[in-house]
DNA sequence: GCCAACGTTGGC
DNA sequence: GCCAACGTTGGC
């Protein structure tokens, strides 16, 4: 099992979005990015955990836990042609993206927010820290802990 | 709103 | 395949 943290602006779709997902899952498209693309479809399988990160909003910070339900599927937007994510160069013999399902799982009290993870020196070599833009990035099982350690406190 | 740090595109 | 121009992300 692996973990994962996954970039959403909260304004688009927050951690209290998923919460309140009717079918009590979430679908995660939208990515378009071949970094995250690969980690998704070729690394993320289900049952991996999810840190939600909310992103450019006031308080930037891993939010809570998501938990991925239904693994790597081609992401319906991209041959949506009404779709802001629709991508022309994209067809269904050639498929250039893809999402996940996930579930909410937790959310913190309190967001760890950006700040406190920088704050905290285990987690200095954290792609977050080191890779900015990346929108689904690797989180290793002690990062993990770190994280949700401090999301206790 | 600014801007650094990327990623993508397309001419050559 | 190089690289300039442009676009995007995301913290501040």
């Amino acid at each position: 099992m692996n973990y994962w943290l996954f970039k959403s602006e909260p304004d688009e779709y927050s951690i209290d979005t998923l919460a309140n997902e009717k079918n009590g899952f979430g679908r995660w498209d939208g990515i378009r990015n071949y970094q995250a693309r690969n980690l998704i479809r070729d690394k993320i399988a289900e049952d991996d955990m999810v840190f939600f990160y909310h992103s450019s909003c006031k308080v930037p910070g891993v939010a809570g836990i998501a938990k991925v339900v239904k693994p790597a599927y081609p992401d319906p937007a991209q041959f949506n042609p009404d779709s802001k994510y629709y991508d022309p160069k994209s067809s269904q013999d050639n498929v250039r993206w893809f999402c996940v399902d996930l579930a909410f799982v937790e959310k913190f009290k309190s967001v760890v927010s950006l700040q406190t993870l920088k704050s905290i020196p285990s987690l200095d070599h954290m792609v977050l820290l080191k890779q900015g833009r990346l929108s689904v990035q690797p989180v290793t099982k002690e990062e993990w802990q770190t994280i949700v350690a401090a999301a206790k406190q």
